[in-house]
Parts: C-alpha cells; sequence; structure tokens
DNA sequence: GTCTATAGATCGATAGAC
DNA sequence: GTCTATCGATCTATAGAC
C-alpha cells in the first residue's frame, strides 16, 4: 500500500520536473519535431528515465503537457471569469496573465501548434476543451459585465481567434510586439470602462 | 541551348504539377510531419521523380510551396490592395479571396503552421515576408480608403492576426465557421460604409 | 524521367546492467 | 530509477536499372 504510494509519488514527481521541459521543446518543435533525443537532451534525462515516467512514450508525454497547460489555465485564467464577483476585474486579469504566459508574444501556443498540424488527430479532444472553455467563460464574465449573450459569445470567440493570432503574427515577424499590441486593442473593446483616452481604432479622442 | 531550356521546362512543368499536392500535405502535417513517403504516394511520383523535379529534395519541396503561395497572394490579394484605384472593392475582393482560398475554414494557413514550429528557423524570411507585405498591402488600401497612416498600420495587424487566429480557432474546435464569423466580424471595421449604421469603432459618420 | 533498391542516419521504443 | 546498448521501423537521400 504504501509501496504503491511511495512509487506513485516518485514518478509523480519526475513527471513534474519534466514537463515543463517537455512542454517548451513541444511548443517550439510541434510533435513530430520534437525527437526523444531533443525531449532526452533538455530535460537532462535518459531514454529509460523518460520512459519510467512516461511509459506510453511520447504520447503519454503530450497528454500531459497538455493537461498540465489546462489545468494552469483553468485556475488562472477559466475559473476567475465564470465566477469571480467583479467580470471586468477578472478579465483585465486575464489579459495580464495571458501576457506574462507567453511572454509577451515570445513563446508560441503549444495548443494552437497542435492544432494546426499533427497534433490535431492524436489530441483533438484536449485542443477542442481547451479552446472551447476558454470562449465560454470569457463569454460568461462578459454577459456579468453587461453584454448580450450573444454579443458576449461573439466578442470571446474574436478575442480568443485574436490571441492566437496575434501569436502567429509576432512568431512569423519576428516582433513580439505585435502580440502586445493585439492585447491592447482588445482590452478597450473587453472593458469599455477602461476606454478614456483612444478610440477603438486606435485614433487619439478629443 | 534549346535541350537546356526543354529540360528546364520538363522539370519546371513536374514542380508545377506538384507543388498544389504538395501544398496540402505540408498544410496536413508541417515540415516535419510530411515525410517524402507520404509526399510521393500522395503526389504518385517516386523518390526519385520528386527528387529529379526538387534535386535538394524535402526543403526544396517547401520552398517552391511557399513561392507559389506567395505569388498567388501577391497577384490575387497584395496587388490589388495596394494598386487598384478603389481601395474598398480591394479590401472586399481580399476578404472573399481569402475565404475561398482558405475553403471557409477547412484549410489551415501553411505559413502560419510554419511560422509556429520547426518551418520557422528554417524558412523564416518567407514566412516574415508573406506576413509584412500582406499587412503592408492593406494597410495602403485603408489609408487610400481614408484612415489615418497610424490606424491603417494597426488595423492592417489585427485584420491579418485576426484572420491567423480564426483559421486556428476553426481547427482547433473542428468549426469553420469560427473562421467566416471572423471575416464577417472585420468586414464593417474594414469597410465602414457597408455599415448602415456606424457605432464607435468604426470612422465616423457624415 | 521514373522506377526499385538501398545506403546511412535517426526515429520511437525496449532490454538489461548497475 | 537511470543508464547504455540496441532493436526494428522509418527517415532523407542516392544509385543505378530501365
Amino acid at each position: 500500500m504504501s509501496g504503491v504510494v511511495s512509487a506513485a509519488s516518485s514518478r509523480a514527481r519526475a513527471r513534474e520536473a519534466a514537463i515543463p521541459v517537455l512542454a517548451e521543446v513541444f511548443r517550439e518543435h510541434g510533435y513530430a519535431g520534437a525527437s526523444l533525443a531533443l525531449l532526452g537532451a533538455r530535460t537532462g534525462l535518459g531514454k529509460g528515465s523518460l520512459y519510467h515516467a512516461f511509459p506510453s512514450g511520447k504520447a503519454e508525454m503530450a497528454e500531459a503537457v497538455l493537461d498540465a497547460i489546462e489545468a494552469w489555465f483553468e485556475t488562472r485564467l477559466y475559473a476567475p471569469l465564470r465566477d469571480e464577483s467583479d467580470p471586468e476585474a477578472a478579465i483585465r486579469r486575464m489579459l495580464s496573465e495571458t501576457e506574462a504566459y507567453f511572454r509577451s508574444g515570445g513563446r508560441a501556443c503549444l495548443v494552437g501548434a497542435f492544432a494546426l498540424t499533427e497534433g490535431r488527430d492524436r489530441f483533438g479532444d484536449r485542443i477542442r476543451r481547451y479552446f472551447a472553455v476558454w470562449c465560454d467563460s470569457l463569454a460568461a464574465a462578459l454577459r456579468r459585465s453587461g453584454f448580450t449573450d450573444a454579443a458576449a459569445k461573439g466578442l470571446a470567440e474574436e478575442t480568443v481567434a485574436a490571441i492566437q493570432g496575434g501569436l502567429v503574427l509576432a512568431r512569423a515577424l519576428d516582433d513580439p510586439g505585435a502580440f502586445g499590441r493585439t492585447l491592447e486593442r482588445l482590452r478597450p473593446r473587453l472593458i469599455p470602462g477602461d476606454r478614456d483616452r483612444t478610440g477603438a481604432d486606435g485614433r487619439a479622442v478629443g
């Protein structure tokens, strides 16, 4: 009994330590491009150790990474958007957490990258859930902040798409600022009350 | 001389026929995920034929595909945006051509997929140019249609990012409609005149 | 010009020493 | 639990028959 627990904990600890590094490698190279040799080199683990922690191999590593990402977003973004009493505060927090998470555009979105290519067939359910829950949670906050149901749904979808597009553009242009500008263009549309000095199209007002 | 020309033409013809199929495979699987076996099976060509048409192998195939995509966008979208006398007509054309090209969200953007992962280091210049020229050409049309320089630049960047994000979201949610809705949300902001009542996010009316 | 056969490297995954 | 050695499959690329 304690043996089972301790073995599970040990394996869990090894996974926990490896997952952030595995995530970066998948993020930078995609699923097919992240070879076991590369994953081993970056984590500092031999293949034996990797397979001890993730018995089903590369697919299990990617699943663990996707689960960790989902858990992070659920705790830091989705739950506050759905539950916090002040929806505008939750939306502001979403923007700042998002900018920090993606390192101001220097970091790509692993889930978005998987969605575009080979990860889609393998991890379709997790990918769909990541984006669907983001859209639904943001729409809930927008509704509570005064938007109609239809407007909230549309603006939430538009926002999540804009964030992904901003990340693509930042990587493509090698200009991380493209991501930050995307977030700042979204802010006054998500929180109209924060909009005092600029128009939605960026032109100065008054 | 004629021997050289005819040999070049023959090779060019083989490339021309193969490129659209190669593009689809790269689009669906990414660069690393598109194996020569798969590229050969889908084009119906043996490896010998593929290497005859593309002597430098897979990298040259991807370069040829990226060049073809750039040429298509330059002719159908970028040049009209920069040159056409009616900028709003060019922008409308951009929206309809974009929707058709990406098959209403059923098709991913190969350049965007490459930008996120392994293609970035290999094809960085082509990827950067594809997005930079799109942004610049659209900004030129927006300026001619009445936007200030700063507003045109910002809205162009926002538009190109939104298109990419719409494609990511459509693939992720397995809901092509997410792409079409993205385009329709962009339309009234790009062409305020197409909107009956111009609101706060459009240009001033009257 | 297109094919088959295959080289040489690397892939994901496993076995067994320690 | 981590390593090295190695498996068979697959990879990119090449050679040579036709």
